[in-house]
DNA sequence: GTGGTCTAGACCACA
DNA sequence: GTGGTCTAGACCACA
């Protein structure tokens, strides 16, 4: 369920934290469901548990999960408010990608297939 | 005309070499336009003159400029090449942003608006 | 195994980066092998890690090796491709050699020698 | 008859003495002809004389030329034996080309086939 | 520990 | 003047 590219540039713990949200969003981990223990992932995925501890403790500040001592971390409550703007830095992020492959010779359209293809694979937030 | 954010996590020289591209994009450099020196717009913008130097040879790497020994650098022709697919490592990163985007509560409709609000900003490679 | 010319006008970053090439085909490297790590290398080398870093960037860029945060510089799968024709700018490369060395008197037959004495030393990539 | 390549990353000053190695090894210059002057051939070729100079100058040490004060500068004659061994600095710039090559993806063959296209441009020097 | 970025400053070839 | 290479040394994120 969470892949990992060890040879990307994206430090694990970001891919992790990454691959969490993408399941929450398919639906796969639902509100309160137990994530599996820094040890046990980090067994299975073949990294420091460090590594798992620190992706764990940047969904929980984001509100991801919440973690009971002694009893591990859980899914929280998707309690996000529908947003009419893209937070800044993400926005930021968007920008420089689309600007990059605008220059790369790929044209509006295409990208716009290509979020919309990216989209459909979650269930929206407000269709939930 | 290049504006770096020296605080952001986003390497200087990335920042420095995206501005040059998004200028290009914009028609503000065209073929064969002289690039500031690299001491010159080292002391403009204020950092270290290795910082331009790498980006103007990430630029170089990929044919966005060229550079004459003992002259500078220019703009480089653009190879109007137009592309149907994303280049997977740009694909990776626009679906790693939708994907935060849209668990950040934003749905695809304001992402799609978006898109389209930064491409208008640029000349699109068919309409040059 | 990393022999450096110091005094040679060939960068030291580049004469690194094809050593190591030259371990690659020699065999002495294998696939996920660990490269020496840019301190060590650079250590016993007697030139600063600055220099191994970018030699190793520039590996990683051609795909020859890959890094994993945290952990080190590895040799990268073999691609294994063929092909069929010399790239250009080593097309050059080439053709400005053999004219030189034409031009010192030397006739074609001891070029061809050379070039077989040359290649046998190396597994091609064909017989792999 | 001279081309030169700004952009390339070759010093003009070693193209242009290539270029007139090239004339000669193929009979357009012939001993005792007079090479342009310095000016004219700066001007022809759009770039400064200091730098025709100069491939003029390493011309001239490697016996390839000679000048008269006064008359400009002449081709020699051809005085160079027929080696039997590639000088060894060349022989390095041809080891090393030949296994980027290699690594590549080129096999022997090809390679060879390369050397002899090359090689059969000129007149060899063993048979003028 | 690992590699990546950046600075300050030197030196070089080239034009 | 131009860019390219290199050193010495600092600081950083990541594992």
């Amino acid at each position: 369920m969470i892949k990992i590219d060890l040879k990307s540039s994206i430090p694990i713990y970001e891919q992790i934290s990454r691959e969490i949200k993408k399941n929450i969003l398919k639906g796969f981990f639902k509100e309160n469901d137990p994530l599996p223990s820094v040890r046990k992932l980090a067994a299975s995925i073949g990294v420091n548990p460090n590594t798992i501890a620190k992706a764990y403790q940047e969904l929980e500040r984001n509100n991801v999960i919440y973690t009971v001592t002694g009893r591990g971390a859980f899914i929280a409550e998707n309690n996000n408010k529908t947003l009419n703007k893209i937070p800044e830095n993400l926005l930021n992020t968007l920008k420089n990608v689309v600007i990059e492959i605008i220059y790369s010779g790929v044209n509006e359209k295409i990208i716009i297939e290509e979020v919309k293809k990216i989209s459909s694979e979650f269930k929206g937030k407000d269709s939930e």
